[in-house]
DNA sequence: GTCAATAGTTTGTCTAGACATATGGACGTC
DNA sequence: GACGTCCATATGTCTAGACAAACTATTGAC
């Protein structure tokens, strides 16, 4: 509820834009518990001026934070800060990605690197010619020690180039990046079933323990396919983690 | 690639701002398919000007869109459209919405609806004091006759008044819409592990059957928890389908 | 005391420009 | 023919203001 006189400093000779550099000083005294939940903004005219800014370029920065769901504002009335939550938005993540970030120390096995004929339903989801060569990947992963997950993912041969060691060494998501190749969005569906003998061997589960199921396909900045991935995990061991937005 | 002169009709007396009817009326003929993947628009300017809408307000419209992802710009080049793909963003909904949204014939048996202590870790989650009184909501949702989910909800007693007529006929999300409450964010948690036998007997599988679990934690939009939920699914029924966008 | 009109505050929308910067092609040189 | 330079083009950033609309609190009438 209180309201304090708010000061930051500006480097105009930054390439960094004013609107972000003043977003990412908001978001860093929201975050270090400088300005806690209720905080109330001073109003953006009087902000923008002791900024030395002008109104719209202040308006982005506020904008920006209430886009991402640090701050709330209502017209006749003020902005202010949220009651912090876990604001990670929805990833756009592989699965090496999220075991990274917990700390853990993720591994692979690669049990299959081949090129072939696309399956049917495979060449739909990518969008090429039934039978198109692509490139066939299944994986192992492991988080420690325990089996993890057993993923199968299909690209296309033109946008990257795969091996094994490359493979078993990173996430396919970093080498996709490292391509050049940058995802923009995915669809995904989570179900959940029982798992076969052969998966069950391989999870180190019994046959008919429950898994969950991810099924995605990845488009990049212009919408085209780059990845289509079936993945099962196990259930004892690993749950997505979502949020969501309005 | 192709690139046409566009004409959109503008209501100046409407209270639906400038930058949203261009937004509305852009959407609907890339939707349409009136403007395809590839098309180009004008550069902003002439566009701006052919409409008789200053530049700012012409880029609020496009920018609205790119969130969206209906379109991409690149500067010095240009702003296409992307092709088109299921848009539907993630959503914050309940299982009564997507079904009704599917066309479904949704059902709900209230189970239990009481008030009473809050358990340890729903009072944490709710953010109140252990063992405050709270609601107790317990449904077995079906999707035409077949059982689909069983729901385990609680809620704090002063944001809306339940009763079981009205959770029989209508959504949780509903009402509290209707209670003029706006859910602005959830934290879910999907799992999976086999059924218990009160589960399995309730929802008509068999006992260890794989289902899917989805634990919610809802926000409105100052962060104030709304809701908790505990649910799972009959994995044979229901899956989640997400899009995620970076 | 209750309720409605009103004034003040604050964000929402919009204008008309200016300059910066990334991109891609054309042109010229070697 | 290959390569680098320059230029046209388009989006990115920013300014300084104007008016509109929503919300709050106060004031006034009954």
């Amino acid at each position: 509820m209180s309201e304090s006189p708010l000061s930051i400093p500006l480097d105009r000779s930054s390439p960094v834009p004013l609107y972000f550099q003043v977003a990412q000083e908001l978001e860093q005294r929201i975050q270090s518990g400088d300005m806690p939940a209720g905080t109330r903004l001073e109003n953006e005219v009087v902000l923008a001026g002791r900024l030395g800014l002008s109104r719209p370029t202040l308006r982005r920065a506020i904008e920006y934070l209430v886009d991402r769901g640090l701050l709330v504002r209502k017209r006749g009335v003020g902005t202010q800060v949220v009651t912090p939550r876990v604001r990670r938005p929805v990833e756009l993540s592989s699965l090496y990605d999220d075991l990274s970030q917990a700390g853990q120390r993720p591994r692979t096995e690669v049990l299959d690197l081949s090129v072939g004929p696309a399956p049917d339903a495979v060449a739909a989801t990518l969008e090429v010619a039934p039978g198109t060569e692509i490139y066939l990947v299944e994986r192992l992963r492991y988080a420690g020690d325990e089996p993890l997950a057993l993923m199968h993912n299909y690209l296309t041969l033109d946008r990257v180039e795969l091996t094994r060691e490359k493979l078993a060494e990173t996430g396919l998501y970093q080498l996709l990046r490292a391509a050049g190749i940058t995802l923009k969005m995915a669809s995904q569906s989570i179900g959940a079933r029982g798992a076969t003998a052969a998966e069950a061997r391989m999870l180190g589960e019994s046959r008919g323990a429950p898994l969950l199921t991810m099924d995605r396909t990845a488009y990049d900045d212009i919408g085209r396919v780059v990845e289509v991935g079936s993945h099962v995990y196990r259930a004892t061991r690993y749950s997505f983690e979502l949020t969501l937005t309005a």
